[in-house]
DNA sequence: TCCCAGGATCAAG
DNA sequence: CTTGATCATGGG
């Protein structure tokens, strides 16, 4: 029918009329709230690879149009026939991006001024929330945040993937490294692992769970299928996992959306809107946001960490409505 | 030099 | 069931 490689390059368009409500997806990448390795910039767009039924695929992202009418242009390279491309990225997406997320059914549900929450909901309408594909990825990347910088345990993640991910070529000749398997972790050596990677600490415990992983006395696919207490306790038996990392793999790994990761700044967050500056426990905070929001908990920690971040307006905005 | 960053862990109280 | 010290590492 025509000419067309399976190398040559990929493009279509996924229309705001496919999904389900707004997208901004500038906001929604550059959150860096995610438990897999932040998306790379590529002129003006967002770049990820992935592995699609076996195969590494190397994709473009660009938004044009506005949050509520709008268009996400993908083009794609790797080797694989363009309409099945299409069509195992189109699934993707979804999954990645929360495309099927209700944002609308979120927003209705906490527009009342008396909550805190709606004042984010406007200056942060599109912004959805990104899972990751890959439970042993987002297990080790979310070990790896624990007690760093969101900007360090990125650039951590990278370096394992450069020294320890298979390595691939692409049809333009760019080359990128896959995040590594649990095998190849497994064997590494503690101290090279620390010395490439910048780790710490962290090395001893991500080599345990790789282990563990490997022999098959630990199958995350099977921990990801029980009620939300339950994956929550078994998580916590692993090394280098405390409630903070379990509920960051719950969200962004495994896409339970009951769940609301509680770090420093959810920690400061909480405190300060939610009880008149009363300084809470973690738990409590966890506890808090799970009752309020039920469903959407992992939502309203997203825009609260969000909007606090990035508008750097929180005090204003806690100081009005305490 | 000290403090902090998407905390976890262990020993004490 | 809470609190405090310790754990690597790089940035401010």
């Amino acid at each position: 029918l025509s000419n067309a490689q399976p190398c040559d390059p990929v493009t279509f368009e996924i229309s705001s009329e496919e999904v389900n409500g707004p997208l901004n997806l500038e906001e929604t990448v550059l959150s860096a709230q995610t438990s897999e390795p932040e998306w790379l910039r590529e002129g003006h767009s967002f770049m990820d690879i992935e592995e699609l039924i076996g195969t590494p695929i190397k994709y473009l992202l660009i938004q044009s149009g506005t949050v509520d009418r709008y268009k996400v242009t993908v083009t794609a390279i790797g080797s694989m026939r363009g309409n099945l491309v299409e069509k195992e990225l189109r699934r993707h997406l979804d999954l990645v991006l929360g495309l099927k997320d209700d944002l609308r059914a979120f927003y209705d549900g906490f527009s009342n001024p008396d909550e805190p929450l709606s004042r984010t909901l406007k200056p942060l309408r599109g912004l959805r929330l990104m899972r990751g594909t890959n439970l042993y990825e987002s297990l080790i990347c979310s070990i790896l945040s624990q007690n760093t910088s969101a900007r360090l345990w990125n650039r951590t993640a990278r370096l394992l993937m450069r020294h320890y991910g298979r390595k691939v070529t692409f049809p333009d000749h760019t080359v990128y490294h896959l995040f590594p398997e649990p095998q190849t972790v497994a064997r590494a050596d503690a101290a090279e692992l620390r010395r490439k990677t910048s780790m710490g600490y962290r090395a001893k415990p991500v080599i345990e769970v790789s282990k563990s992983i490997m022999s098959g006395e630990l199958v995350l696919e099977e921990i990801v299928k029980r009620p939300y207490r339950e994956a929550f306790e078994e998580l916590l038996e692993l090394p280098g996992v405390g409630p903070k990392v379990a509920d960051c793999f719950l969200l962004y790994g495994a896409g339970r959306l009951e769940s609301a990761p509680v770090d420093v700044w959810i920690h400061r967050i909480v405190s300060e809107t939610y009880f008149r500056s009363r300084k809470v426990s973690r738990l409590e905070a966890a506890r808090f946001l799970r009752e309020r929001f039920g469903p959407w908990a992992g939502y309203a920690q997203l825009y609260l960490f969000d909007y606090a971040r990035r508008s750097s307006a929180w005090v204003h905005v806690s100081e009005k409505t305490a």
